[in-house]
DNA sequence: CGCACATGGTTTCATTATGCAACCATCGCC
DNA sequence: GGCGATGGTTGCATAATGAAACCATGTGCG
């Protein structure tokens, strides 16, 4: 089947996806920001098994998402790299949403602003001047790497609604 | 092999992705977003094995993600629902992320404010004051659905760095 | 040294998901 | 009644997943 490779796709959604699209990868991403760096650590945590795991671990740090790091004593680590910490926009308007609209208990982690002890507000998408964007005010226009049938695909119709 | 159902986590994470994270879900979702409405249409523009596609879609339905309605001339078109409109902000830090650290090559897709005609600034993760929050801001609490274990990971080290 | 134990995997096998191609069902049109 | 378009479903080969067993290295400790 080779599970369509999404990397050649003229999309960096699809680009994105390829990388931590797969089972688990943003879960063992997220386990990362909550401060889990063994090998053992995160199967325990997140129920993976273990080749699994492995193999994540092994996709996750060729593509630059963590590194691994052998430390003194023969342990292992696995920390993120400036790439993995710059998911964090997508971790947290995922765990929003799945508060919000995926979840019908009660949330089971909140996130404050360690400053001030507060819950993080929604995150949105802003324009240059602060405004909320919505799905209507944002248009999708072809890029400089966009090929011929995208460009087609996106001309006629600009608009996001 | 009963790919491991995330939906019983105790995770607004592994929720959100058990709904939208399977192979193609977002893409859907995003040409949903960019006015992708028929069966033919979204096969076509992502190249998806059609029964994958009816299944996703289906599933798509059944979460509440899309809506299917029948025309009038019997065509069946798929729309976003309010819940799918809401992952607007999991899309575009997705699709910035993948421009940013997953794609060498110039960007296919540049969202603008349709107002100004701008591109999009990136998404950030922003406390109630409007400061820019990195991980080492945020502190993750366990909520009023956390179980036992999930508390007892989340109270010893409460910051995300 | 000898041996248990922890860590970080790999291997094997049954089950499930995916992709591809072919086939089916309904509708509108002529 | 035949034809095409649309929206699927079915069968089959292949790839990914999960569970459990196995292996390899290092560390403490008597």
């Amino acid at each position: 089947m080779t599970r369509n490779s999404l990397a050649e796709k003229n999309c960096s959604l699809a680009r994105a996806l390829d990388v931590v699209g797969e089972w688990w990868s943003l879960l063992l991403v997220r386990e990362a920001f909550f401060g889990t760096r063994r090998f053992q650590d995160f199967a325990a945590n997140l129920g993976i098994a273990r080749n699994i795991l492995s193999n994540r671990l092994k996709r996750l740090v060729t593509e630059g998402v963590l590194a691994r790091m052998e430390g003194a004593g023969g342990a292992v680590e696995y920390t993120l790299t400036r790439k993995g910490e710059a998911l964090l926009p997508v971790l947290v308007t995922l765990m929003q949403w799945g508060d919000a609209h995926a979840n019908d208990d009660p949330p089971p982690v909140i996130l404050t602003d360690r400053a001030t002890g507060t819950p993080l507000p929604p995150v949105e998408v802003l324009a240059a001047d602060g405004r909320i964007l919505t799905r209507t005010d944002i248009r999708a226009m072809p890029g400089p790497g966009a090929d011929i049938p995208l460009r087609d695909r996106l001309l006629p119709r600009q608009s996001l609604g």
